[in-house]
DNA sequence: CACTTGACCTGTCCGC
DNA sequence: TGCGGACAGGTCAAGT
């Protein structure tokens, strides 16, 4: 479930710790997770260098002095998790709580050996992968990556830029559409959820009766609960943990996402879970009315 | 073309 | 305790 915030953070602390460090192998243990070709890393993996660690929607691109990047999606479970070695420890001391002590372990699937750690990629569902990309072009050359809808935390983004976006898919529901990354980069799943909660948009609304009053406050709740997020090392549901093998806390703050059953925090109401755009949807049936 | 559904995978949970 | 099946949810391919 990494989506924006979670990427984020673990773009956040992969910079820290892997600008400037020289790669000394590269290995993988599940072909598809590591689509490439053995030759073309031996020239343009081993020996380079780390020059950063970027990231565009929920994917993190990693060029290196080769002229080649790294172009990394978590998927659902997907983890990258930087191991110092022995004396080379992370500022301020090894999580106690953290995965790196136990780490390699079952679920990993590239090993990237650098001169002072290792960075894992761990996927338990081997969706995500780890794939090398000429440097030059990139963004507008990789079938992913063109595609994607703008960065909602830019400064420049603006609401007639969302509102033009979500409405061309007028007859679909609310949610898929926030969820299309064409429309905009980024939101997943839990924020869908919560942001909707926050807008009081009811997520199977169609696109077409959600007013324009309603889709700007949900351009300003979805931004706003992303950046708080952020601030608070990303959401843990199931295994997302950052760069440091450290869970996030944002789950707690959330009002709706995974708390079905529970007391809706406005209103008092039971959370219900439903079915919409394909995945499973957090509503609180009084705050969200639907309008068909 | 717009939209929906199934596939990709594995681990977990639930009912029997 | 073991077992089948539903479910988790990001993206792509195939279907309507």
């Amino acid at each position: 479930m990494p989506e924006l915030p979670e990427v984020e953070t673990v773009r956040a602390g992969l910079v820290q710790f892997l600008v400037g460090q020289k790669i000394l192998s590269a290995e993988s243990t599940w072909e598809k997770s590591f689509p490439n070709d053995p030759k073309l890393v031996r020239d343009k993996v081993v020996e380079a260098t780390v020059l950063s660690v970027d990231r565009r929607g929920k994917a993190i691109i990693i060029p290196l002095s080769s002229s080649y990047s790294l172009l990394i999606h978590l998927k659902m479970t997907g983890q990258l998790v930087y191991k110092p070695n022995q004396g080379q420890g992370f500022g301020g001391g090894h999580p106690t709580d953290s995965l790196i002590h136990s780490l390699p372990d079952t679920s990993t699937r590239v090993i990237i050996t650098l001169t002072n750690g290792t960075l894992f990629f761990n996927d338990q569902r081997k969706f995500g992968y780890v794939k090398l990309e000429k440097t030059a072009g990139l963004y507008e050359r990789n079938l992913f990556l063109r595609k994607l809808g703008p960065e909602p935390l830019e400064e420049n983004y603006t609401f007639e830029q969302f509102k033009t976006a979500v409405q061309k898919h007028n007859k679909t529901t609310i949610k898929a559409a926030i969820l299309d990354q064409t429309v905009v980069a980024g939101v997943g799943n839990i924020y869908a959820d919560e942001g909707l909660f926050a807008a009081k948009i009811h997520p199977a609304t169609k696109v077409s009766q959600v007013s324009t009053v309603k889709l700007h406050r949900l351009f300003d709740v979805l931004r706003e609960v992303m950046q708080l997020s952020i601030k608070l090392g990303g959401s843990s549901d199931r295994n997302y943990v950052d760069a440091k093998g450290k869970k996030g806390s944002y789950l707690k703050f959330a009002k709706v996402f995974r708390r079905e059953g529970k007391e809706c925090p406005v209103c008092g109401s039971e959370i219900t879970k439903i079915r919409v755009a394909g995945r499973g949807t957090h509503v609180c049936p009084k705050c969200q009315k639907i309008k068909k």
